[in-house]
Parts: structure tokens; C-alpha cells; sequence
DNA sequence: TCAAAATCTGCATTATTTTGCGTGTTTTGA
DNA sequence: TCAAAACACGCAAAATAATGCAGATTTTGA
């Protein structure tokens, strides 16, 4: 057995068993405890695992790198987004603003789709990166450090010249009175810029943004043309929503 | 049997077994191990397989994460980055292009400089976001998605009205003749744009990219003030550039 | 067609890597 | 605190690799 294949033996127990220990190693693969140390220990420098007294134990998830970013929920976001892949056609205009769910639904946007895509969040223009066949167009300005996308001035005077076909706005809060609403203000005016410049708008967020506010209104439920949530279009919770003409996906 | 044929009943083999062994294969092919380790070593050059100690394995395919960014010869540039760490000061206005040198550079600026910072990379954009004290700014444009980076004439009208004190410019080629050169033509044009709106120049590159050339020219030798590598400034190799009059670091 | 050049292959030699064992140290848990 | 378990380190044997060289084979170009 070549030492590479028992590498690729211990990280699948590891993952399997959610950890490993030397004696039982040795015993399973017919080598000595310092053999499969030294593995550990190599396994340990590429950070592929974290060694321990005894044996070797998963990696924690590390968070001081920038450009691995954890979205919180991440399975819930892909079967909301899922539902919006639908949306989709080729040689469509798309605008898209930051947010975790947007970057789960670039993830998933199929690889054959050609469209023109406007953006101003950077990971979500890294993603897209990805894609062969998108016209990608990063929306310059001051960058707004922490959610890592481009707010201000220069960001309204682009958005505001764009003909969209469709624009994938993500929510920080909704409801049925105030509509959608957010945090900070300039973020607020700079979507309310994308859905003056889109044919349609769609929303996409997870059932807790519901029945929520924040200080600053992007626009009213009206002006929303299609939702997206985890929820079933006909749940209850939603039934004053669809009230108020919003398509429910 | 011939070469190529021999090459295919080796990446068969493995694509059946998940791994090959070099003894094994000597006896199955009745040729001598050398031969067997000439072939893998081509082949793992060509990138169709893994040698290791003993045979070879499956490539392991792990770089389809965007966010994952493979520096190569990371340590190298880190330390000719560091060299550059000197030029940096409080309140400067600086312009950084793309590059895997420069987002080394990007990782080492210390968290208290105060600066405003100019780039149209989305990986150096990334990385700066992390820094609380830097006024960071993104051109945007059309990415050209290989490198990550916007170009056309967006980028260069949003360069040609900025006055910055310093700009860091990643090299591909440089020689003494043409000076510095790029293999795309779009990147060169931003480059000189660049150039044109800093009042310090400043290239970092390792020693071998020194006398190439591609076919794009961005600027003299004349023009650039500062140039950072791995070898020291006295090195004989830079007695060219050294007489240039240009500042090697 | 033929000789020179390029390529392929195996062998011998040398270098490197892997592995188990002995020895001494560190960690663990009662 | 103490004994057992786990570990680290150096060493030596075995396995595997790299390298130079020579003979064989193929390709090239006149």
C-alpha cells in the first residue's frame, strides 16, 4: 500500500468517525504506531487535520482568512435559491447585490447560462469569475469594508444607467407595511437605484427576515415583483404577502 | 509496444484501480522500473496523474473554490514584498494592479497605515477589506475573468483622474530595452494609465522574470522609480537596470 | 538510400525516502 | 505522585528514485 493511499484511508475514517486514533490505525493497517504518527504529523503540517495526543482530530473551521467565507445556513440558502434558478435565461441583463444568499445562488447558476451579470460584491463577482460564458461587470466605488461591497455615489451613477432585464435583491428585513428595509442608508439608496433599472425584481431570503425592520426603506412590497423563501408559496405566514400582489416562489 | 501506447494502458490501469505501482507495472509491461518512472514522471508533468513514492495516484481535483488562491512560490514573494513594506507611509494615496505578487504585498501592510488605496484586482480587494484603517477604493469595469481584474476604458478613466503619491505595479516581463511589457494589450493600457496619474513607481518581481519580454510595451525602464526582487541590489544580474537609474531595492 | 541526430531503454551508481526499532522524554489519568 | 501510554528522535536497513552512460532504435534531411 502506497503511503499516499493510506493518507487518503485515514482523512476518509477521519471524516467517517470524526476522528482517528494512532493504536487502532496501526493495528487496522499493519504498521507501526510511529509510521502512522509521522502520517498524522504530515497530514497535521498540510492542515488537513489537527494531531492530538492519541491520534488526530478534524480541523477547525478557520476564520481569519479572508477569502474563506462561511455562510451561515448554508443548505437552507441553497434549496431557497434553487427555486430561483428558474428565473434564469440566456441573454438576460441581471443585476445583483451582495448578501450570502446571492453568493449560494451565483454558485449554483448553471455554467451553460450566457447573460451579462452587473455586480457590486466582490465575493459574488469572484464566483461568477467561475463562469465561462457571463459578461461579468464589476460596479466600481468606496468600499464598504465589512460586507465587502461598493457603496456611494459612484455605485448610484452606474446602477442608475442600467436596463436590466432582472435584479436579485437580498433582504435584510421585510414586511408588509414598511416593505423591505435595511441598515444602512447608503446600501438603501443603492437598491433602490437597481430596481428603478430592472424590469423585475425578485427577493430572496429565509423566513426569519419576515415580519422584520430595519431604519431605512429600500421600497414597498408593491414594487417587489417576485419572493423567494424556504417556505411553501401557500404557509400561512405568508398569506398577507401574497395578499399584497407579490408573486411567491 | 510504444511509448504512447504504454501511456495509455498506465492511466487506464489507474483510472480502473485508483493507483499504479511502478514494480507492478515493470512486470506487467516487461520493461525495467526506470523506464515505468520515466513514463510517470511524464505523465505527472502533463498533470494526467500523481507520482508518488512508490507509484502514482488520481489527480485530486481541488481547485474548483474560487475563493481558494493558489500563490505559487508564496514564501519567495513574501519576502521581496517585505522588502517594499519601507515605502509605505501614513496618508499616502496608493494604486495597486493585479497580481499574485502584489496580493502577497496586500496580506503584509501592517493594520495601522492609515492610506488610501486605489485597485482593480478583486483578490487585493478582498484582502484590504480586512484592513480597518484603509480607505479602499475599486475601480470597476469588465472583468477579464482569468485574472480578476476589470479593464477597458472604464478603468482607465477612473485612473486618469486619480493623483496618487505611489503605485505598485505587478510585472510580466521586464528587460532593459523595451522595458516593462505586457502579454495583454487592455492590461498594458491600464498600466500606463497608471503610471501616468503616480508620482512614484514601484514594480516588484522575481528574478526570473528579468530580460523577457512580451508583446505589449507599458513603459520605460526610465519610468519606473523603484524596482523590488528576490536578488540583493548588488547583484550583477541588476548591473543593467542599476545603470538605468533605477532604484533597486 | 544513408549517415547524423534524436530518442528510447536498461544498467550501474549514487541519492533520497520510508520504515521499524531502541532509547529517552512527555503526557495522561488515577 | 507514579506508572502506563503516547510520543520524539536518531539510527540503520530496505525500498525507491535520480542520474549518467552506452547500446539499440527511430527519425530526419540531403
Amino acid at each position: 500500500m502506497l503511503k499516499a493511499e493510506r493518507h487518503k484511508f485515514i482523512m476518509t475514517k477521519l471524516v467517517e468517525e470524526q476522528k482517528v486514533v494512532t493504536t487502532d490505525l496501526a493495528l487496522a493497517l499493519d504498521l507501526s504506531e510511529d509510521t502512522i504518527r509521522r502520517d498524522l504529523n504530515e497530514l497535521d503540517n498540510k492542515k488537513l487535520l489537527e494531531k492530538v495526543y492519541g491520534g488526530a482530530i478534524l480541523v477547525t473551521e478557520n476564520t481569519s482568512d479572508v477569502f474563506n467565507i462561511n455562510i451561515s445556513g448554508e443548505e437552507e440558502k441553497k434549496q431557497i435559491v434553487a427555486k430561483a434558478l428558474s428565473l434564469l435565461h440566456d441573454d438576460q441583463v441581471i443585476i445583483m447585490s451582495g448578501g450570502s444568499t446571492n453568493l449560494v445562488f451565483a454558485k449554483l447558476i448553471p455554467a451553460d447560462l450566457k447573460a451579462t451579470i452587473y455586480t457590486y460584491s466582490l465575493p459574488i463577482a469572484m464566483q461568477l469569475s467561475q463562469h465561462p460564458n457571463i459578461d461579468l461587470i464589476f460596479i466600481g466605488g468606496k468600499m464598504q469594508k465589512n460586507a465587502m461591497v461598493t457603496i456611494g455615489m459612484d455605485v448610484i451613477q452606474v446602477v442608475s444607467k442600467i436596463k436590466a432585464d432582472i435584479c436579485f435583491i437580498g433582504a435584510s428585513s421585510i414586511n408588509v407595511k414598511q416593505g423591505l428595509t435595511e441598515i444602512g442608508y447608503e446600501i438603501s439608496i443603492v437598491k433602490k437605484a437597481m430596481i428603478e433599472a430592472s424590469d423585475r425584481v425578485v427577493s430572496m431570503f429565509s423566513s426569519d427576515k419576515l415580519n422584520t425592520k430595519m431604519p431605512h426603506v429600500v421600497c414597498d412590497l408593491k414594487q417587489l415583483d417576485t419572493i423567494v423563501t424556504n417556505l411553501d408559496p401557500r404557509d400561512p405566514s405568508l398569506e398577507e404577502y401574497r395578499k399584497s400582489g407579490v408573486f411567491i416562489l
